[in-house]
DNA sequence: GGTCGAAAGTAGTACGTCCGACTATATCCG
DNA sequence: CGGATATAGTCGGACGTACTACTTTCGACC
């Protein structure tokens, strides 16, 4: 899948060796976790859109589908989706436009605020979103490779990192809050 | 930095508490993985084209500045920098082309292969991925929070992911064999 | 030596993302 | 009530990426 032959090594263990090299080594680590998750995403968001391709989709519209298929009437606003998926507006505005068009998602006005827009899972749509999460799961997920441990680590070490960044306000107070802890 | 406010809740743990209640118990934990990686990334990305911004440049383009300032020469083959970067041919010439419009780089004949393209650091290019690299050290890698053992967990992780996917050819038999170890 | 396939790089197109500007509506407050 | 401000969403543009198709050149084989 990747349209690149293997390297002969291993380019971000090469990067940190110059950073180290470079006497910059306290950066060292950071970056070359940073380098590997650049690269780790790029491989990954290939091989969904490989996929995904079959039903027409994105990775980036596929998570707009499967977000609706997990509320109670299929349905979000514009805005909610925007700030679940940690994207700007435009960007669920051009996902929607496209599933629009595919007939997977409806856009319908709110009775009670007119400048919003709801947008809501069409009959083909929930049958498209389940489909796809079945190939997703099956070529994707179950076969990342990722040991349990791993899965753990990486999910616990970038919830940190996320959490951090002000992806979301981690459970401090009352909700659980218990770690990726092995 | 993030244009949206927080969440209340953590993303990645309620998609995960969404597939296990899918039964979907096997690729939940990968799952995880996966979105965290994307979440990152987009954060990380966000990041680091912030503080590039005064430099005028994007993270690909740094990186292929920074990919020219370790060689010899600083010097490189259009072909060997879109391999090393594993980004599609194109890419690397649109992001040539604005560098050398910036007059970063220079593009250079191959006398050996007049089909090939050599790209070359200019003495601006190296003044300011020095600035930059400094600027990145100082803002992003030492600031990311992440502990040693993350990191190490981290990059070991994606190093054996990436290595599946094809991303560089492990190394097994000569080289050196060393993972990621503390 | 000539042909034919492969390789290096570029042009054009599609898509996703962000930003800034804009419209329409809602809300706050004086 | 009415103007100022804020919010929901869209439009146009910039940038990065990939894909396809194309040109030029290399190299290999007859």
């Amino acid at each position: 899948m990747p349209q690149h032959e293997p390297l002969p090594r291993d380019p971000v263990a090469e990067a940190r060796r110059n950073w180290e090299r470079e006497g910059w080594t306290q950066a060292a680590g950071p970056m070359a976790a940073v380098t590997s998750i650049m690269r780790a995403q790029q491989l990954l968001l290939a091989r969904a859109d490989r996929i995904l391709k079959p039903f027409r989709l994105t990775f980036s519209r596929y998570e707009v589908l499967a977000l609706l298929s997990f509320t109670r009437e299929h349905r979000m606003l514009m805005k909610k989706a925007s700030a679940l998926l940690q994207v700007h507006p435009t960007s669920i505005t051009n996902a929607v436009d496209r599933l629009e068009g595919a007939g997977l998602v409806r856009r319908e006005p709110v009775s009670t605020d007119r400048r919003a827009v709801n947008v809501t899972l069409t009959p083909e749509g929930l049958e498209v979103v389940a489909q796809a999460t079945r190939a997703l799961n099956k070529d994707l997920f179950l076969t990342t490779g990722f040991e349990d441990h791993e899965v753990e680590a990486v999910v616990g070490a970038l919830n940190g990192f996320r959490a951090r960044c002000g992806d979301f306000t981690p459970p401090e107070s009352s909700s659980d809050p218990r770690r990726a802890g092995s």
